[in-house]
DNA sequence: GTACTTGCAAAAGTTTTGCAAATTG
DNA sequence: CAATTTGCAAAACTTTTGCAAGTAC
């Protein structure tokens, strides 16, 4: 079974790349189809599902229980602002040596650690403190 | 709106808490109806959210789309075992110190970390030596 | 030209909701 | 007895699938 270059698919992880939003599938199918493309929900289902198990896209299974997406493959985690909402990346973050770490002492392996954090981001924790000044 | 105690309620609660499998809402169904008695799928999905909701349940997004519970408050987190399918506590795990970083690091506030890991269970990882030796 | 892919619509799940009856405090 | 909770069934969502038509190579 062979993979083929569809106009969907470039439209598809071009749109991903290029949005940091961290789009849900109907986010997507939306801005998608802002252009005059006319690309069908279950094209894009078909799609960003094989993305994912090809390792080309990460998903984010959030709280709320809405699949989201990451076209950035650098290693980061998430933070979802219990303030404004939005789901905020987070580079700064040791991941190897924590893996390390858990693989060692549990003897366990671990192929692909999914970490999501709930909490305030940086600029409502600084204007939730300019507040609080007042 | 106050609370009121329910058999149903008491139920699903001591199930959850002596369930070590992580059930999905239809498996806690299944499991709490196969004693004598009769509590519809609406009721668990309520109940379980609210205990969810106040803290006295964890919910974990597991990886593909199916939500389970934890009725454990101790501090751990899971690991999903692409061998054999179980899902794993892993307390060995020292989250406070991951967390304090983190929030120092990038100024933020974190309330409430989800870590699942995708891999290999230990015993799935022994077992696995076991064959390679022969 | 053959095999893969798309778009549509229908199907299959999963979760939520409205409401009358039952239960709790 | 007033207010919450339950069970049922319907509704609302989300995701998957079947299939004929279209496209890539």
């Amino acid at each position: 079974m062979k993979n083929r270059n569809t106009k969907q698919k470039a439209i598809i992880m071009n749109t991903l790349i290029n949005d940091k939003t961290h789009p849900t599938i109907s986010e997507l199918y939306a801005k998608v189809n802002k252009t005059e493309n006319s690309i069908g929900q279950a094209t894009i289902y078909r799609n960003i599902s094989k993305m994912v198990d090809e390792g080309q896209v990460r998903k984010i299974r959030t709280i709320d229980g809405v699949d989201r997406y990451d076209g950035d493959l650098r290693e980061h985690c998430h933070l979802i602002c219990q303030v404004c909402g939005r789901i905020i990346d987070i580079f700064d973050i040791n991941l190897p040596e924590i893996i390390i770490k858990l693989e060692a002492t549990n003897k366990i392996q671990i192929t692909n650690p999914h970490i999501l954090l709930e909490g305030i981001c940086h600029d409502c924790y600084i204007n939730r403190l300019g507040k609080e000044d007042k």
